[in-house]
Formats: structure tokens, C-alpha cells, sequence
DNA sequence: CTGAAAGCGCTAACAG
DNA sequence: CTGTTAGCGCTTTCAG
């Protein structure tokens, strides 16, 4: 069993009160002798207090969860937002609880224990892929605030800027001086409603930069979703085309970076110099051989302001982070090659 | 203030024993309409239990912590090992409370709270570069039960079988026919004391196995770590060599098989076709325009058989998962090329 | 069949 | 300066 406030109190000859006041860093109307008595007590019998004993004093558990979608390949964790969010927790001493859940069950049960007990102050919703509206009624009858990630959703949410990420892109490119600009997606494709918005907001942020400087987009889609051993074909057939071929080409994701890379290189074009080829993804992509300028999901940011979002709701606060699509960094890896 | 059992008991008008006793299932002993008035009350009102409350009478927390290091570039969080781990707890209506650990806190403190209190039942410990002793020593301290990650250590610790997944990709193209084979690695290189024993382990155990059949097997290792943009330079120097170039070629990280197959590509070899290329990595590796040939790592597994070993020791049975270094898969991707 | 009461480990008034 | 006491919300005997 473990050690507790009143076997540290037998030890160090007190009460119960006063080890607590004295442990507690409250202990300045104690004698000294008294608390040096007591600290050296619980050092030796290795006492630890009892969170669930003090959250149930103060009625805050200290604790957040992370709603995380199991039935989908995107619903992994994303390492960065996981680490921006525990980061911005552990400066107000608080810790993210991991959930698990099919999303079947948030609308038809049963639900796990800890969404039908009261074990967090707060939830971070991460189940952002095609959200129905009983889903976000669902969370909303959870009665804790929840904060949901990248999704759209009022005030209640936090995500990046993906409009904004396709703009960057654009205007890097056309201020290398490129022209003949295009985008290219063989992931997503042309899917009109794809499992996330951002692939279209990507987009439509490129082109409508390219247009906005005049400058003509090609626009190269697959028809939706496409397995790995096509992309590598796709990309070699419409990379032939030759004269009219573009000497810049975006990608909204790391895949169809690679993809166009993986062609260009087998054409025997140089990507960095040959071929200009930018994207968007979590840290900078490695595709050609080089690493390729990139617009970087600010995924920790998202934890980050998410969090402080969460918890200047649990706190009843009204300080919480300015709302507001979170801004992409860029990093130019190797270079942005210049055209022709 | 969140609903208790008092004011269910009040709303329904029965007692805090009854209502506690109905809503826990155990409620036969009571007449089917004082059920049925529990439950409508609870729902009407919205209770959901207080998990602290319930925990502080059990003396358990149903918590797992995971620590999980922050000051390397390999201290990220495994997506499949949370997977796995998030899987085994739910099973048994528990759940993974993640912590940032700056490691040299472990040994100087302040620690997080969540290490100074009691909060969780156990530790997932997921420190495993370069452990040392004291670090295993301050661990150990913590008081409670906690299972190693990726790190050998005694009985108390789940790693995958790194030496295995050589040995499997060296049997694999030994099998396909292959008999000049290679061992490529820029990017942990020959460093002797590499942040991981898997880098090693993973090498061993391939040359071992090429030595058992007889088969020769070149080793090409850069100077140490060595940075993305001049990994490909190096892998174009060694392939270039002709003749005695391999048929065949294994690594031991994603990495280094994307150099690789760049190189490859850019010197008109067909990865898959002119050239047979394996790898060791948690997914299918997309590599020259193909998935090549990949021992997975079991993360999911190691997940999910430490916290089963993790419980185990948690409620002190005696039948948690039996020792030993998890094996991995194996996926053949494209398939595996033939020699010549 | 149902309620009263003790107690889990801790905090915070309030006495002394 | 230090101890007593009354809960926090819940589970679990034990009476009735």
C-alpha cells in the first residue's frame, strides 16, 4: 500500500495538518525544526501525495483528453500537434490522457469509461475528417469544454491556415521569377469532397495567388484517390508533355511530392534545378534528393494554442489565444531553383 | 458544479447508496421500479461519475503514464506503439496519460508533477537511447511498477527482435536467389555506439545470416551520422563501382533505402528490376517508385505486450505475456527482384 | 428491499 | 505554533 499523509504524521510525531501545510510549501508557521522533522519523515518513507485525493478537494482532475479517431488512416496522432499540446500543458501542470475511440461508438455507445465518467477537465477533439453534425452534438453533451482540431467549427476550434499555405507557395515561386506554374495532387486528386478540407483549401489558396499575380496554373488532378503503384505512372505521363511543361510545380502533400520527384528524376530532370518543386507538409520533404522548399503545417503551434484555448475555458478565463487560422512557416530546404 | 450521486439520490428520492448501487449494475437486489427512478433520474440530470472519488476508494488510478523523452529527434512519440499500447489499456478500461520527460530532469529534478504525486498505476518508460544507470536507478525510485521500451533490461523491458529483422531480410534475398549482397547505412553509419543498439543489432543480425549461408556480404557504412544532402553523393560513389556491384541491398532504416534508390534511379538502375532493394522500417518503405521489400517493426506489438506486461505487474498477477524480443513482419511490397 | 454510516487521502477552516 | 474537524464524491458493509 502506499505511503500516506498520516504515516508520514506517526513518523515525524505530527498531525495530519501539518505535514500537509508543511509539504504543501505552506509551512512558514511551523518552527523549522518542525518542518525539517516532518520533510525528512516523508523523504524516508518516499511519500508521494495522492492526485486523485486533491482533485477531488479541489474538484479539477489537472487532467486533458485527446480525442483520437481509430477507424482511419488519418485519424494517427500527429506527433507535433501531441508535442506542442503536452508542452503547453506542462507549463499550467497538466497532463493529456490519450482516448482511443471508433467514432461508430461516440454516436451509438458503448462509449469508453472515461467519456462516460468525469475524468478530465477538458477534451481536445481531434476527430476531424468529415465531421457530422451528431458527432459535434455528441461532444457537446459530454458536458466538459472541448476544443476541436483542425476543424472548422466556430470559436471552438484551432487549425491551420491552409488557404494561406497554398498563397506562400505561390508567391515563393513566382517571386523565383517562375511563370509556368502548376499544382499537382495524385493523393487526394480531384475528390470534391475530400476526407479533409485542407486539400481543397490548399489549392484553391495556390491558384487563387497565381491568378491574383496573373500567372497561368495548370491544375493536375487524379480522379480521387489513387494507390501508390499508379501515382509514379500519372506523373511520367503528363511530365512528358515537354514545351509546355510547367518549371514549377506545387503539391499540397508530401506523397505527391515524392511521386513528381520520383518521375522527374527517371526523365532525367534535376529537381532544384531542371524543376522547381515546392509542397506543404509537417517538416521539410525530402524528394529528388534534396530537400525541397516546404510550407510547414504548424501542427505544434495548433497543440499549442488548442490547449491554452481549453484551458482558459476550464478556467472560466476570457484570455485565452486570438481565434484565427494558425499561420504556416517555410523553410526553403535546398533552394527554390529559378526558372528555365 | 458537476451532478453527484446526492443530487441523483435526492432528484430520484432515494438514497446516495442506492443510487451508487443501481447505477453500478448491482442493483437486483432492488425493487425493478426504484431502478427504473435511479436511472431516469441520472439521465435527467446528467450524472456522470466522479472517476477521482472512485479511484481514491479503489486505491487505483487506471492510469498509465508514458515517458517519453523530448530533448532528441528520436524521443518522438511511435504512433503505433501508442496505438498498441491505447489498444491493450482500453481492454482493460484504462487509459495512457502521456508525459514530456526533459531527461536530464529525471536525474536533477524539478520532475513534473505527475512523477512527484501519485497519479498513475505504472510507467511506460520510453527512454531508450543511451540509458544510463542512474537514469534507470531514478526511474526504479518512482515507486511504481514500469516497463522498459526499446531498451534491454532484464525481465522488466519489451524490445522488438532487431537482430531477427536482419537476419529476416538476409534469408529473404539469400531465398529470391541473390547471392552478392550489401548492407547500406548513412545514416546512423559506423558509428560504434550509435544512439540505439537497433542499428547495430539490425546489421549484426543480417551478416550474420549472409555469413551462415556462405554467401559474401559487401558492408557500406558513411563516417558516423551523416546529414540528408550528402547521403545520395555517397551512395552514387559506391554504385558506380560496376561489376562487383551487389545484386542486392539491404538497410536498416527508412532512410537509408531512399538514398539508395535515388542513386540507383538517377544511375538508370530499376529499383525492383535491375537492382533488389529491402529495408527495416515501421511501414512498407515507398522507395524508386515502388514499396520494396520491408521488415516491419512490431511497434504495435511492443505496445501492446508491455502494457500487458505492465498490468500484470500492476495488480500483481503472475501471468503477464511471455519474455523475449518481439519478432518482426515481413511485407514484400512490389515483390523481390531476381538476380541478374 | 432500502438507508445509515464508515472511510478512501487530502485540504482548509477553525480552535486552541 | 499546532491539532481538530468537516467535508470532497463515492463504495461498501451492516442494520433495519
Amino acid at each position: 500500500m502506499a505511503v500516506t499523509l498520516r504515516q508520514v504524521a506517526d513518523e515525524a510525531g505530527v498531525s495530519i495538518a501539518t505535514v500537509s501545510l508543511v509539504l504543501a510549501g505552506r509551512g512558514d508557521r511551523y518552527r523549522d525544526e518542525t518542518c525539517v522533522r516532518v520533510r525528512a519523515a516523508a523523504e524516508r518513507l518516499g511519500y508521494r501525495p495522492n492526485a486523485s485525493a486533491r482533485f477531488m478537494q479541489r474538484g479539477r482532475f489537472g487532467i486533458v483528453g485527446l480525442l483520437n479517431p481509430v477507424d482511419h488512416r488519418l485519424g494517427t496522432l500527429p506527433h507535433g500537434m501531441v508535442e506542442g499540446a503536452t508542452r503547453a500543458l506542462e507549463r499550467h501542470d497538466r497532463y493529456l490522457l490519450l482516448v482511443r475511440l471508433e467514432r461508430s461508438r461516440l454516436l451509438e455507445g458503448p462509449v469508453p469509461a472515461v467519456l462516460a465518467e468525469r475524468m478530465t477537465d477538458g477534451f481536445l477533439v481531434n476527430l476531424h475528417l468529415r465531421v457530422r453534425a451528431e458527432e459535434e452534438a455528441a461532444v457537446d453533451r459530454l458536458g466538459v469544454p472541448c476544443v476541436w482540431l483542425n476543424h472548422k467549427r466556430g470559436d471552438a476550434c484551432v487549425h491551420p491556415d491552409d488557404e494561406g499555405a497554398g498563397r506562400l507557395l505561390a508567391e515563393r515561386l513566382l517571386a523565383a521569377g517562375h511563370r509556368r506554374l502548376a499544382w499537382a495532387d495524385c493523393s487526394y486528386g480531384d475528390d470534391p469532397d475530400p476526407e479533409h478540407y485542407s486539400a481543397l483549401d490548399r489549392r484553391q489558396g495556390f491558384i487563387a495567388a497565381c491568378a491574383a499575380a496573373g500567372a497561368p496554373c495548370q491544375v493536375r488532378l487524379t480522379r480521387g484517390w489513387t494507390p501508390a503503384e499508379r501515382r509514379v505512372p500519372w506523373a511520367l505521363d503528363w511530365l512528358r508533355q515537354g514545351e509546355d511543361r510547367p518549371t514549377a510545380i506545387a503539391t499540397g502533400n508530401e506523397d505527391s511530392a515524392v511521386t513528381v520527384a520520383t518521375a522527374a528524376l527517371s526523365l532525367g530532370l534535376r529537381v532544384g534545378a531542371d524543376l522547381a518543386l515546392a509542397t506543404i507538409h509537417n517538416q521539410p520533404v525530402f524528394a529528388g534528393g534534396r530537400l525541397i522548399p516546404t510550407a510547414l503545417v504548424p501542427v505544434e503551434a495548433v497543440g499549442e494554442r488548442a490547449v491554452e484555448l481549453l484551458l482558459a475555458r476550464i478556467d472560466g478565463r476570457e484570455d485565452g489565444p486570438a481565434p484565427g487560422p494558425v499561420p504556416f512557416a517555410f523553410d526553403a530546404g535546398a533552394g527554390i531553383a529559378q526558372p528555365g
